[in-house]
DNA sequence: TTGTACGCGTTATCAT
DNA sequence: ATGATAACGCGTACAA
């Protein structure tokens, strides 16, 4: 059995009582009683049981997150720059990896409440509203609307893809294609669609949608992404993710089409690994270590303070065009 | 505050011991007790408080994950595979991103101390082996030598590099170059070196080494690069990862060097995302998933009986070459 | 078949 | 300045 408040207690000579207040910092201690429990702890190497703790009422400093999967750059670097603020504010995560299975995202948030976690980031979201609303845990999400009290963080999806059609116009592209999902489900990620059709009928040039979905296989993407190629001939692409983006610059050097001068092409996400790694890539870079922060800050503030109303609900952070080859 | 059982036993009639049986599925009861046990506990959303069930004696069905960073995709691959496993047998898993950092890696030790982890599977160790040893926990190590009682699981890195080795040598280099780290720690990686050195022994060639560090920024990498390409100019690179193998292929773009023609290079890792994504590369692929179910198979004994002796201390698990076009 | 009472490790309240 | 004890929510021996 681990050591125990008892343990130490009995190795300082004094009741659990006072170890308690030596750690916890609490009330009148004299020094010698201090130093007694310190060298105590020490000898005995003592932790002290969160379990315990918690079930005191004290908080577990535990945030759940929840996410579609961390194979994902995008998402990788998002969940690593969360886990690294939460951790200099003393807050450990248990991970979860929702994929696209409604069940799976049920049972984690079920364990999530029996682990008595203080609060929810959630960026994957298979499962409906109510269900987020019924836990009664201070929730944040990123990119999907839960719930009316449940703020929401996204980059401005709409200012990204109006970026990027106006590069790949400046570039001299004529016929663009918009690539990614065509279903509006309400979240803040409709604006990219919405925005290449606003900017179709601004900017005069007829839409072509190629729909691939987030969660389709990258074989079918592949296909997808060929056909379209193949028999519409685009002279401009602008995807909703830089992986796709990748795809379909391979797919083009297949089909033997020169990028940028037959086919300019423009992703989405600006991840570090992407953009270390396909440097020629050009991309809407959405500012990931913000989003973070922001997430956190807002998840920080409803735990400390679960009933105070919402400044807003909704906060968008602007994204950068990043330039790069192809769309030179 | 939260729904607990002295509730669920109010609203349904019966005594808290009643409804922790039908929760437990213990002893002997009713259909009828049953019904409206389980009837209450719905109506009351009622979900067990895991921490107290685990002060209490039971496990937490927690175990801690370190590793250096997810953002690498193949600790994103390992890390997705040994999450998904562990799920699948109740498990949730607290990530700890180690990073290089001693004092991160040594407080998320007592952070899983605290938390009542059942176990560890730790894949970064910047600590010495006597941090670990004392925590008294089950513990699992992937590539890392960490202690005598905590059984290793690594891929064939020997055979890998050879394979390597081979592959570029029957692909016509003559001056063949390692890449990766030099200093040799008493890990099982360290085999990689080794069967370098070896291999140009048995194959005679001479060996050049050029060193790079895993924690090196990709900037330093590059510049490492770059100067071995102007300067030695190998016309073959065994790289001990597949990113680095990325940046050799992209500095020998720069350089107008032509890959397989003036240069072949070789990767190691072989995860689906670089191969997904840089199918170019060859490389010799580490079979992830084994590693990852073996790394939970030894856990999950070790945890049920953590006294009984290990069969071995050290699984390796064969690797496989994947050829394409880098060494063609 | 069901209920009472105690213990898990910690903190808070009340005493001394 | 320090100690005794109840309480947190749950599981279980023992009792009924």
């Amino acid at each position: 059995m681990a050591v125990k408040l008892t343990d130490v207690a009995q190795k300082a000579g004094v009741s659990v009582t006072t170890v308690s207040r030596v750690i916890n910092n609490h009330g009148y201690l004299s020094d010698k009683t201090k130093h007694k429990v310190f060298t105590a702890m020490k000898e005995l190497n003592y932790q002290p049981n969160s379990l315990a703790r918690s079930l005191q009422g004290k908080k577990m400093k535990l945030i759940g997150l929840i996410f579609p999967e961390i194979t994902n750059p995008f998402f990788a670097e998002l969940i690593q720059d969360i886990e690294n603020i939460l951790f200099e504010k003393g807050y450990k995560i248990i991970l979860c990896n929702a994929q696209r299975d409604k069940e799976k995202e049920r049972a984690y948030l079920k364990m999530l409440l029996a682990n008595q976690v203080d609060g929810i980031i959630a960026g994957a979201h298979n499962l409906g509203i109510e269900e987020y609303q019924e836990l009664g845990l201070p929730i944040v999400s990123f990119d999907r609307k839960l719930s009316e009290n449940v703020p929401i963080v996204s980059c401005d999806n709409y200012q990204g893809i109006k970026l990027a059609v106006h590069d790949l116009i400046q570039s001299g592209c004529h016929k663009i294609f918009f690539l990614g999902n065509k279903q509006l489900k309400g979240n803040p990620t409709d604006q990219r669609l919405k925005a290449y059709l606003n900017e179709a009928e601004n900017l005069n040039f007829t839409p072509h949608i190629c729909s691939v979905a987030f969660s389709d296989s990258t074989l079918l993407k592949n296909i997808t992404i060929h056909e379209m190629l193949q028999n519409d001939h685009p002279d401009g692409v602008v995807c909703t993710d830089d992986l796709t983006a990748i795809l379909v610059l391979q797919e083009a050097r297949k089909l033997g089409l020169k990028v940028p001068e037959d086919l300019k092409v423009i992703g989405f996400d600006g991840t570090k690994q992407i953009q270390t790694y396909h440097s020629e890539l050009s991309t809407i870079a959405q500012p990931i270590n913000d989003i973070a922060i922001l997430l956190v800050k807002l998840l920080l503030q409803r735990i400390s303070d679960p009933n105070k109303e919402l400044n807003k609900k909704h906060y968008i952070l602007p994204v950068k065009l990043i330039k790069s080859l192809t769309t030179a």
